[in-house]
DNA sequence: CTCTGGCACTCGGTATCATCGAGTGCCAAT
DNA sequence: ATTGGCACTCGATGATACCGAGTGCCAGAG
């Protein structure tokens, strides 16, 4: 499509850019390494790239900005993912070295890692709800009327529900019910139907289960919002000059569901870099999101990603991301 | 300290710059309500209440600007609480109708409905760990060497502690342990030193035992940095103008820690609004916070607030902050 | 035919200057 | 004590000129 000198100078033009936020004009090209050509050759050379769509100029006699099409180009031709530099490896490294607790705050430290490595916002969604199932169920009478279920699935999320009841119940209830929904639940799947329970002979016990399986069955629809874990929102400021443009940003930031769905689509649709349009969302018109999936057990499992403004330095984010998701894998794997 | 006519003046001009953001002028002062007299002799007033400390000017020629100390005597004076305007007060009250699910999903909740509210950014911070008994301890065998360690205290929270053996065990081997677990550490208050567990007569449940005790006492120390709920942090954006302050309070907002101590300290000291520097950071000197704590079975649980510019609307602000924390202690007592 | 030096041209950015007007401080008159 | 009046200040706005980075294009060289 381009030739090669174009695509030199298209490069040049979009590594420039990256770097300096200024328009950039021939003279600079000209200079630069690995284009051997005056800035007259240049500008024709410019003027081309322009008519077809990678460059714009802000205005006449200023020098050139990439568009979209032009960012696209740069990634595309990118070549070798190209590693951390040292400094962010060892970082990289020794976090996953030191990092311990639960999946949450691992994956909530991820986020912020990613922020720090690349100056932008990190973003982490975890593993969604996999099909798995019900390992124990618990009740756990916190007064009289009040009891607690506390469920854990195979893979190792724990739930609780707080059971209102409409009478008093005694421990020896609490505990027959507790064994009672043990033995007719574990072993079922996460939000499946749940099975039907069988009389235990006592009435109170029989009660207060289908309570908690009411319970259960109305917070379980609900859970799909998983949460999303973003560091660094800070950055967004730096991100973009326009207040309006930060501030639209960080709503987008805001929306839990959104920001799956964005990461997902991105994934889905086979990318690595998602530009402007094509995020789809208007807000991120001069933003752009650099994605990983992570995948556990060969399942595709949750995905991580940078989001900045389109003139971000994308080797290194794509080295981050790259490095941090998989790192990410072999920790979760390990367990 | 202020006679009458100073005073109100004085709150006319902060009421004025509240609306419009512009430096407010005698001539305006002079029209508006309350106010009889003559320009002139509201410059007059003016020039004193600028020399006392109140008032500045950004520069000479231009109208004035409430200081920190002119806020603080609007603030101290501003009477009644001031009631929510129907339409807030119908949406706090459907809010807390609706609300339901557990505590931190309804706290979360009720930051956004404190942003919603004030246009600004809401803050909320749960009720720390308390003093409470263990009710519950419970394992659950996730893989030959995985254990997963559940417990449940008095005040409904839940925790979880993943644990790895050096080997394999089984079912009936963490059931055993569990049981010991349980008789020994039931009733045993949250972060106190664990006791001594007795010999059970079984080698590999002990072990099992020792090791999620050990696990325990690890991860039970640094629970100290208890999640706090910001909601409508992109309102931040659009209340300083200047892209660096904007940076530095999100940046504020995502240490989780200073915002905890932030909202305490300033509780401690009796305030229900901090202005500019009594909020004891730099980088909120712009900005002002309004509080109020809310109790529990009459201990102080927690606090809510509304993080803002120094110009902020502190009447709605306040009873906005006032309302929800009342509707959230009575909300928590209900359960 | 390609490349390049040269040149006229564009136009945003910056500086200078004048003007306008909101707002001030102060004083003399009421 | 209050106020109308007035000279004054100074930021904001707009006109004007100039600079210079950068452009498009052309004619000549290779």
């Amino acid at each position: 499509m381009l030739d090669d000198r174009k695509a030199a100078i298209l490069r040049a033009v979009v590594q420039e850019y990256i770097e300096t936020a200024q328009p950039v004009g021939s003279g600079r090209i000209a200079d630069a390494e690995g284009v051997d050509v005056s800035s007259a050759t240049v500008r024709n050379e410019m003027a081309t790239l322009e008519t077809e769509g990678y460059l714009v100029q802000p205005h006449t006699s200023a020098g050139r900005i990439p568009t979209e099409k032009g960012y696209r180009y740069f990634v595309d031709t990118i070549g070798s993912p190209g590693a951390l530099r040292g400094e962010h490896a060892r970082q990289v490294s020794s976090f996953f070295r030191a990092a311990h607790g639960e999946i949450e705050e691992m994956l909530e430290a991820t986020s912020r890692l990613l922020s720090g490595i690349t100056d932008w916002t990190g973003v982490v969604v975890p593993p969604p709800a996999t099909e798995t199932p019900l390992r124990s169920i618990h009740l756990v009478q916190l007064a009289p009327r009040h009891v607690l279920a506390v469920t854990v699935y195979g893979d190792g999320s724990v739930d609780k529900h707080t059971v209102d009841l409409d009478d008093d119940v005694t421990e020896e209830q609490v505990a027959a019910a507790s064994a009672h929904l043990a033995a007719t639940m574990v072993g079922t799947m996460r939000g499946s139907e749940p099975p039907a329970l069988a009389e235990s002979g006592d009435a109170v016990t029989d009660a207060v289960a289908a309570s908690v399986l009411q319970n259960l069955g109305a917070n379980n629809q609900p859970e799909q919002p998983s949460d999303v874990f973003v560091g660094g929102a800070s950055r967004v400021a730096s991100a973009f000059d326009a207040v309006e443009t930060v501030q639209a940003v960080l709503h987008v930031l805001e929306q839990q569901l959104v920001v799956v769905t964005l990461l997902r689509d991105v994934v889905d649709r086979g990318l690595q870099v998602a530009i402007g349009s094509e995020t789809g969302m208007d807000t991120l018109a001069n933003a752009a999101l650099v994605v990983a999936p992570y995948t556990v057990d060969g399942e595709r499992a949750g995905s991580i990603g940078v989001l900045g403004p389109a003139r971000m330095d994308y080797r290194e984010a794509m080295a981050a991301v790259a490095a941090v998701s998989h790192r990410l894998e072999t920790r979760l794997i390990e367990g």
